[in-house]
DNA sequence: AAGCACTGTGTAACCGATTACAGTTTTATG
DNA sequence: CATAAAACTGTAATCGGTTACACAGTGCTT
């Protein structure tokens, strides 16, 4: 790989003019101009960007922390995030954060050594305090993805979580339902917890008694919801409806019932969290909480781009979340 | 943040025994090591990568190419990719190709520059000289995702996909059927142009004839497999089952003749292609070949490691496709 | 005591760009 | 025509590391 050095040589001018045509700094001649393009073409010329980076002290990259780099979830949101960095000129450099604390840190150090120019971040291991500390000890514009720190309100993309846990059992109780269990995904993440308190407070606003029998922690996945079903038969626990935190558990809770001879919608019903594309094709559809996640990545990646001075839309922050009824859940039968 | 430099006044000692000291050289002695490890402590040094990078010319990371950064199907290679190469210490940087030529030439530069160690590329518009141009114009390794390239065989992670359109189609024939219309991707893939070899191979080697009308060319998306139903229609095509080339196509396809009152494998019969999660769960269950997603992305990760002198274990590079027969295929009603 | 190998540390060139500053040429103006 | 302003170009310092080489001390051999 060619150096500025060797297109200088090539084009009879110095290192320093090269560099001014490469950025397009506009006190070079036409004449010059011509020439140096020509050389860098013959050579196949590409900046290397490392060095412009330890000269400017700037990458042009933003870095991005998903908790996992599989799943539909994250896919959807990187894809929108990636597409607003581009269309800035700028490179989105994703890695994964892996769901605890040290390879959060991990990840963001990563990022930092190659000195993002702003961070896009969903993680659920970091606390609060850390993530305060981070957005002090930097400069650079640091974005919360689906997560709400009222310290860091502006740079929060959030969804009101506990107001879907509202929403999605406040649904079943319009239904006739009293008998609801919630499944919830771990517990240290504090998106399970907002939904929980969500579930609580439609319970109680409606006179129901907040039963701890009644919820079964669980890890946010398919098999997660299936053993939970079979932790609720060993408590030889009564219920008529179920509030699972996302759509895996959901649907896996739906094979156990199936597995057992109960109908969905019919005998129970349940209700999912996520709207993801599958909750759409099981039998029956999945009523499910609707979460934006293109939006997320799309406005985390404006938000930062704003906070960098690059543009300056005026942007929603705060989601609220949406029920989408299929037919997994109905009224309850008398 | 805090450099080499500040670090070396602080312990009293030079800059090289600093960097000695970073990169565990052994000519240092205990003494002088902890005072350094003390300084850099203290300062919360962090070594930048740039200026890294640039002295040695090596980046300590990989880089990879993707088409979408959306999706269950990418999202699981890029995550067993990442885990082998993070085993090993480095990064993965991703980026997506987005299936233009241009746009892929772009990401493959961007990954150029920031001079990765490896490539890992899922490339779809670039041409087989391309690819090879590539290869021989720059001395790192570099891995072919999902194709096949004969000059190239040594880097290439593959799975037939031929034989994956053969079985599929085969498998129609099996259970009587004789008219088959087969779904395709965009034809300029050239996974979608072996599916379809495979489609026609399997015809005539049943003595059917393979007919142009029978063929639509779609997108790989679930409307497009809509759309490909109503084009059928138009063209007054009879079929009796369906080949579709992924398992978006199939869903889409699906969901057409289900608003057609077609029942799906009573009457018509189903097969995708991917595997992917949601096919589990469609209704009926849809018949589809399994691509092993997360080995290609391990396996590719780990024959870079290989050529980079990193490990060296022996690896399968190329797949055999893999029928999962369920229910949206069944014997033909005469 | 001289010679030598080995260990530990510092000096300074180098990686490939950017950019402040200075110097030169061209153009505009009175 | 003199001269200031504007346009253009080059020199060299700088970013933060790595590493070849030089050099100094220590201990061992002869």
């Amino acid at each position: 790989m060619s150096t500025i050095k060797e297109v200088s040589r090539l084009a009879n001018v110095s290192v320093a003019t090269v560099s001014r045509v490469v950025n397009g700094n506009k006190w070079v001649s036409e004449a010059t101009k011509t020439k140096v393009l020509a050389a860098m073409k013959e050579l196949g010329y590409q900046p290397n960007s490392f060095a412009k980076a330890l000269a400017t002290n700037r990458s042009d990259t933003v870095g991005m922390v998903v908790s996992e780099l599989g799943g539909a979830f994250f896919g959807e949101m990187m894809y929108a995030a990636e597409d607003r960095v581009r269309a800035t000129g700028k490179h989105l450099i994703i890695t994964s954060g892996h769901d605890t604390r040290s390879t959060e840190k991990d990840a963001i150090d990563f990022l930092m050594q190659r000195q993002v120019d702003a961070l896009l971040l969903h993680v659920d291991a970091l606390t609060d305090d850390d993530l305060i500390q981070l957005t002090d000890s930097n400069n650079i514009p640091i974005i919360l993805i689906n997560r709400f720190v009222p310290e860091l309100a502006e740079q929060c993309i959030s969804l009101d979580n506990e107001m879907g846990g509202f929403i999605a059992t406040q649904h079943l109780i319009d239904l006739g339902h009293e008998e609801i269990v919630c499944i919830t995904g771990p517990l240290f993440k504090v998106d399970a917890r907002a939904r929980l308190a969500g579930y609580r407070r439609a319970l109680e606003k409606a006179g129901l008694v907040y039963d701890e029998n009644r919820v079964i922690e669980s890890n946010y996945q398919e098999q997660g919801g299936q053993i939970a079903i079979d932790r609720l038969r060993r408590r030889e626990q009564t219920f008529t409806a179920i509030v699972a935190q996302n759509d895996h558990m959901a649907i896996g809770a739906m094979n156990a019932l199936k597995q057992l001879g109960i109908k969905i919608g019919d005998e129970t019903s349940i209700v999912g969290y996520d709207n993801m594309v599958m909750s759409r094709y099981t039998e029956p559809a999945l009523t499910t909480i609707h979460i934006p996640v293109a939006d997320f990545g799309q406005r985390a990646a404006d938000l930062a781009l704003n906070m960098m001075g690059l543009q300056n839309k005026t942007l929603v922050k705060r989601f609220q979340p949406e029920l989408i009824a299929r037919s997994s859940t109905a009224v309850r039968k008398l």
